[in-house]
This record gives structure tokens, sequence and C-alpha cells, in this order.
DNA sequence: GTGGCTGTTGCGACCTCCACGCATGTGCTT
DNA sequence: AAGCACATGCGTGGAGGTCGCAACAGCCAC
């Protein structure tokens, strides 16, 4: 199945008059194969090890064609590099700010918000481009303990 | 009432063993005037039109300050430099993807998600930290527009 | 197959946003 | 009035990303 993707997306790409090169299937390859969202240099890391000549420069064109293209989309974490993922597995994200931990929430828990906005604001909320911030469970924890004691 | 705020962080400064300076006044001064939420760029090019000597990077370390004492926040509106707004004035912002326009959204629109967030994944989402993008009314319309138009 | 057109690549330069080290300058306290 | 510590100007530099250019290489037509 993820030999199936790459086969797909190089299909796309020629039927829109691009075309398949050994440095596209490379970054392909290693999308497909991470489990955990990459970002730009995390890919280039990645191709580079097995053709140390793919550029950067290149992962970042190919990137956003591939954005273009509907392919993928990009989410912003944080203050650091954006990270990339297909677009058909469409997400929220929370990203805790004491721990970095990232969770991944369904789009249908944003439902509510969305009407609201909508007929509050008549703004029509697109998409989870960037993330929500705030605390996990464990670090939440970890801070309502330091308060406490601090107060005593 | 502007002045009152300004004389306010003054004393704060100076209770937290900092100094009230030239450069300082006129960097909080241009925050309180300035009715949009600015960034880094457009401050220090408004401090300069007075005092040509105060460098940018003086302005980043002062805002990076009054942050850690809680009087502004900076929040990041989409792709470009953060902006920067007092505390007391918290809210969320919706960014139309489209035309840049920027909404202001008061807090508690998020408590429902919040609420569901809390329950459902243990995570306290913290502030409006990233803005939500999306269309605005015009965009949308727009938008639907040229679609329809294209399908014919 | 084999041209050749055209999209793609490697490379370097460059841009924005921001952080930092250092010597100098200046507010504030005493 | 003096000195200590904080703040500033300046330059440097780094992360993240974009762009122009000449060389290269898919893909299609033949």
């Amino acid at each position: 199945m993820a030999a199936d993707r790459l086969e797909e997306v190089c299909l796309a790409l020629r039927a829109n008059g691009g075309r398949v090169t050994s440095p596209r299937r490379a970054i392909l390859r290693a999308l497909i194969d991470l489990s955990e969202h990459p970002n730009a240099g995390q890919l280039t890391a990645l191709v580079q090890a097995h053709q140390p000549d793919v550029h950067e420069s290149t992962v970042y064109r190919f990137l956003d064609e591939l954005e273009r293209m509907g392919v993928i989309d990009h989410v912003h974490l944080g203050h650091g590099a954006a990270v990339y993922h297909f677009a058909d597995e469409t997400h929220g994200h929370l990203v805790c700010e004491l721990c970095s931990l990232v969770v991944e929430v369904p789009e249908e828990i944003f439902e509510e918000l969305r009407r609201s906005l909508r007929d509050v604001f008549e703004f029509e909320v697109q998409s989870q481009h960037f993330a929500l911030t705030g605390r996990c469970k464990a670090c939440s924890q970890a801070k309502a303990a330091a308060d406490t004691s601090i107060r005593h």
C-alpha cells in the first residue's frame, strides 16, 4: 500500500506535466516511510542518507509542489520548522508548550467551534494549519504541584 | 489612561530591578499608541522615526522582557513575524488565508472546545498563541463564485 | 532507439526573523 | 556625586526558507 501511494503520486505528477525523478522518488519514499510528521530538514537528512547529492532546496521545492497538488499539507507545530503530512490524514494538533508533546485530534472536535465562528463572525475556519498550544496532562499536573509547593 | 499604562509598566519595571530608559519609554509609547497589533519591525520603525539610534535588537530584548513580566503576549498570525499585544486584552485571532484580514474573537468562544479537549485528551489549551486560518466572508463568497464560474 | 523540448536539479546567494556576546553607556541607589 | 548593575548599539550568526542560473535528465514524438 505504501508502494501504491508512491506510484499514485507519480502518476498524478506526470498527469500534471511534471516528471518523476530519482530525488522525487526518494523524498516521497521518506514521506511515506516516516510515521512522525517530519520537517524539511529531517526529510532532507533521510533522503541524503541514500542519495547524498539531493539538495535541501530540491526538497523544499518538491514539498511546495506536492502541496500545490493537494497531496500533502504543512502544519506549524510551534516556533520551529513546519512539518508535513499527507492531506488525506487531516487532523488537528495540540502541542504541549512545556514538553513539546504532540497530540493528534480528529477534525470533528472542532465542529462546534467552526459553526460558532461561521455564525457569529462569518468566518470559515479552513484547516488546522497551526497547532493549538497548551499543556499535556503530565505537564499540567507537574506545574500545579510546583505552584502549590511554592505557596508553602 | 494611555499615560497611566505607561507609568504603570515603568513602575513594574523598577520594582523588578529593571530600569526605565528612553528607548524603553519610546517602545512602550509605540505599543500603546498603535491600535493594530504591531510586529517587532513595525515597532522599531515607529520608534526610530523619533529616535533613530534605537536598535532593533533593543526592541526585541525589551519585548522579551515585557513578555516575561506578563505585560504583553506575542501571537503568530501567519507565516511572518510575530505580533505583540497587551496581555490583558486576551483574545483569539482568525486570519484570512487569502486577504490576510485579522478578526479578533473573544476567548469565550473557545470554551466548548477547551472543555472537550480537556475531557477527551486531558489537554489544557492555554492560549490562542497561534491564529486560526480560514476565509473571511468576502473571500469565501469570491472563492465560491469563482469555483462556480469555472464549472460552466 | 534517439533527439530535443522543457521541467528539474545542485549550487550558491540571499532574505527575514530573531538571538547573543561584547564593550560602552546610563539609570538608580546610597 | 559616585559606582554598580542593568541596558544599549553594534556586529555576528543561525534557523528556516526562497530564488536565479546553468547544467542535467525525463518524457514524448518520431
